[in-house]
DNA sequence: TTACTTATTGTAAAAAAAACAATAATTAGT
DNA sequence: ACTAATTATTGTTTTTTTTACAATAAGTAA
């Protein structure tokens, strides 16, 4: 009988994934690279990769993702690990997927290290990728749908200045029911929203007003008045 | 300059702990146990310990917290995982933290294997545990609290079968606040609750009825009538 | 039988959500 | 400048849900 000693444990490796979201065209997005690299070259995946035995997670999920995809400064939140002993060919590998909403044309995505392609990609239109990716890809949008109810995250994946039409697709879109404008109008007047004095433009019909979300605003009614987003 | 090789990846460990919550006399508590080893030796900790190069997540969470605890055929469900590089002493160990609901007088619990001393200890009464185990039992009740909300699952830590009163004084613990008994009961008429013959014993008052949870109606009124639990 | 305590049901007021309708504003084209 | 078209925006009524509070019924222990 074989005794299993302590080192025995030290021999797996972890690596965090990075699920990025963006709303463009009425349709929320997932940015996606092509691998270039074994195993599962040329498959498409979730940005991802090891983490080196000192870093702290958050730490690794920004350093791998900016590596893959150029993108920097995108604050990412924990979704669910992934463990299963045989996820990866190479060895032992649990990940720890994390993920984030950014607005897409705020960045410029640019697929280097061993990313050959980077791509946002529909989530209708999502391929077969790499290890248990569509499985990771399904339970964080899971997650997102979840959130999305309550906490004004929806407003990291609009445009800065967005129309209440925009707002409300993002929700149809989401939730797959149509909702009353009216009514969602109603709903929404005790967000902290704030009017430009900007309009649409190049639409043939009257324009819609561009407002914004006052985060601050929002931070201080959670905290001085005990309110709570809930759509 | 040194490049990182592949198997410099894998040198590290993962463990899973076992956050058991319970309810009796009218408390939430957590299922502790005293450490009888190195590092944190005599401290309180959740129940975890390290997961074995093969083995899967959930079967690691079920046979770690056996072999502490005595508890059979518990069914976890995942937490979040923590990761910071120095929560271990001994090396770069990830945590990925379970959690279950049971019914206290359903089990016995009996320390084993290095767990010097297993105990039931409120929510109100926790100590200074071993690692970061503080910040995951606590993260971990936000998830219960959360989950309170939206799934059925108080009914796993209830005793099989209830009075009414009971049911509610959980969520007035849980929640903080006090709710209306007459309301209360209107809100849970949708519930597939079912009235057992027997009632309370022992109480120098009109005993209430003792109901119990009908899971199987539950799952099937979800699925046929898209029902969705909400308190 | 009585006193006591709690279970249980009921009703009315208030608030929130849903459904629907009407009006106002702007653009593109003639 | 006018018209047609389209959508933004606001308003009103109805329905549903929630909240607050009150009344009654039921069982235990003495």
């Amino acid at each position: 009988m074989y005794k299993i000693e302590i080192n025995d444990f030290f021999t797996s490796a972890f690596s965090v994934d990075c699920v990025i979201f963006g709303y463009s065209d009425g349709e929320i997005k997932a940015l996606l690279i092509q691998r270039g690299m074994e195993p599962y070259t040329h498959f498409w995946a979730i940005p991802g990769d090891l983490v080196y035995p000192s870093e702290d997670l958050p730490d690794a999920a920004q350093r791998i993702l900016h590596e893959l995809t150029g993108l920097e400064n995108v604050e990412m939140h924990q979704s669910r690990t992934f463990g299963s002993p045989n996820r990866h060919p190479q060895g032992r590998v649990i990940t720890i997927s994390y993920f984030a909403l950014i607005r897409i044309s705020d960045f410029e995505i640019k697929a280097s290290s061993w990313a050959e392609k980077a791509m946002w990609v529909s989530l209708n239109d999502i391929p077969e990728l790499a290890f248990d990716h569509n499985q990771i890809l399904s339970s964080t949008y899971g997650l997102l749908k979840q959130k999305l109810s309550n906490e004004p995250i929806c407003f990291e994946m609009l445009e800065q200045r967005f129309t209440l039409n925009e707002f409300q697709q993002l929700y149809e879109y989401a939730f797959d029911q149509t909702l009353d404008k009216a009514n969602f109008r109603k709903k929404i007047k005790t967000l902290p929203l704030v009017p430009s004095n900007e309009s649409q433009k190049n639409v043939r019909h009257r324009p819609a007003k561009l407002f914004s979300f006052d985060y601050e605003k929002y931070s201080s009614a959670v905290k001085d008045d005990n309110f709570q987003f809930k759509l």
